[in-house]
DNA sequence: GCATATTTGTCCGTATGTATA
DNA sequence: CTATACATACGGACAAATATG
């Protein structure tokens, strides 16, 4: 990692970028943690990265107090800032939360005499799964049904309550490395997105939320058996 | 503000304090802005500050991030930082992040086969709330009040959601400035708290979640019409 | 509109404290 | 216990942007 980060770092700064040094670092930080190639548990040391990203330490230290709100990073006092390492525990937090909020999402729409939903971000999610499956990128397909997950919880139209679920999805994705098989894992959540859209479609929101509250326990039961396996 | 809160400092970092300097200046902060001290829309000048605290401007920056984070302030580009001033949107978006959380987490106590739930902390905090309102402390009553509600979020047993509470509470605190009457503002929810509560003893979550409901919406109400008032 | 002073953004070097081999 | 490596915190420097007269 040198050079090509360098670029990418100076063709960013060439423009008016309005983004500070420090948030682009951290979306290249991001993706690395989140495409895997920093594993969990692993040390990113100051002066190294630093270095090959060419910047200072104040400066990437900014960006690792980022990357730390959005938990993708622990830092432990004096010893410096680890990838996090996700404990079966959080694993459990993640679904509770993610079962108490798109729950929510949904519930509510059921209730008050309310506008018609926008599910264009939950259609063209469905859509992008498809094209992923089709083309066997199964990390799209991964990220694609995050992304209908995502407009599931828009719907309830609450700007904080989008950027938690940002965050508590950009988590999961630290789980989701313990899979070593995406497809198998990813794919049959697609038709079952599929069928959740149809029946929201239909106006019966909460068969939709039934089908969501199955779908959520499956996954969270399917993580933490993988998790078990590996400890053993 | 100078000596003393140097002395604070210190003290602090005497003992085995596991907390880094920003963090006690984050905490130092955090207070003056939920109390009251650093109203909204004041700017907090870096120079300034770190004389005031006798810290280094890199540390208070640092300090300065952490509660960006939290939404207490906002950093303009090569302007600095300003105490959050909140919007009507951000007030309409925190109740209704609050309906969706508080409510989804009494409704869940009714569904599945659950243990008993623990509301000591509701439990402690309305005899606190009944204390400072006997005792004519409006603003600590108002922190009861948070309490309670933060301690209702509790039951649901997630670290995150807790977490998201406290910030989603934490800024409500910037909103309840503009209420120059703290005790017409605070004193009528105490009871409706010990009445959702007794509700709760009684094992009826449904009804329970009624009530918190129309209580939430009132609270919104009532802050947005001083809203409206005030930019008259 | 312009020139000036002030403040922030970014970075460096260093001294000190802390953890680990 | 010592040595090494690293994080913490500080102070200073300079460029860039902003505010002020």
């Amino acid at each position: 990692m040198s050079d090509n980060v360098l670029e990418e770092l100076s063709e960013d700064r060439g423009r008016l970028g309005r983004t500070s040094t420090a948030e682009r670092v951290a979306v290249i930080l991001r993706t690395r943690i989140i495409e895997g190639g920093f594993r969990p548990g692993m040390r990113l040391a100051e002066e190294e990265i630093g270095n090959a990203l060419g910047i200072s330490r104040n400066t990437l230290r900014e960006a690792f107090r980022l990357l730390t709100h959005e938990r993708l990073l622990v830092h432990e006092l004096n010893r410096g800032m680890f990838v996090r390492k996700l404990t079966v525990e959080d694993l459990e937090d993640l679904y509770r939360v993610r079962r108490l909020v798109e729950c929510a999402a949904l519930r509510q729409l059921a209730a008050p005499p309310c506008p018609p939903p926008d599910m264009t971000a939950m259609e063209t999610a469905v859509a992008a799964g498809r094209r992923a499956a089709a083309e066997q990128r199964w990390r799209d397909l991964g990220t694609a049904n995050m992304h209908f997950h995502q407009g599931l919880v828009e719907l309830a139209g609450s700007p904080r309550t989008d950027e938690m679920m940002r965050g508590v999805l950009a988590e999961l994705r630290l789980v989701f490395h313990v899979m070593e098989n995406p497809r198998r894992f990813h794919e049959p959540y697609l038709p079952r997105n599929e069928q959740i859209l149809r029946t929201l479609q239909r106006g019966d929101a909460p068969g939709a939320e039934r089908l969501l509250a199955v779908y959520l326990d499956d996954s969270r039961h399917q993580l933490a058996e993988e998790y078990a396996r590996q400890l053993r």
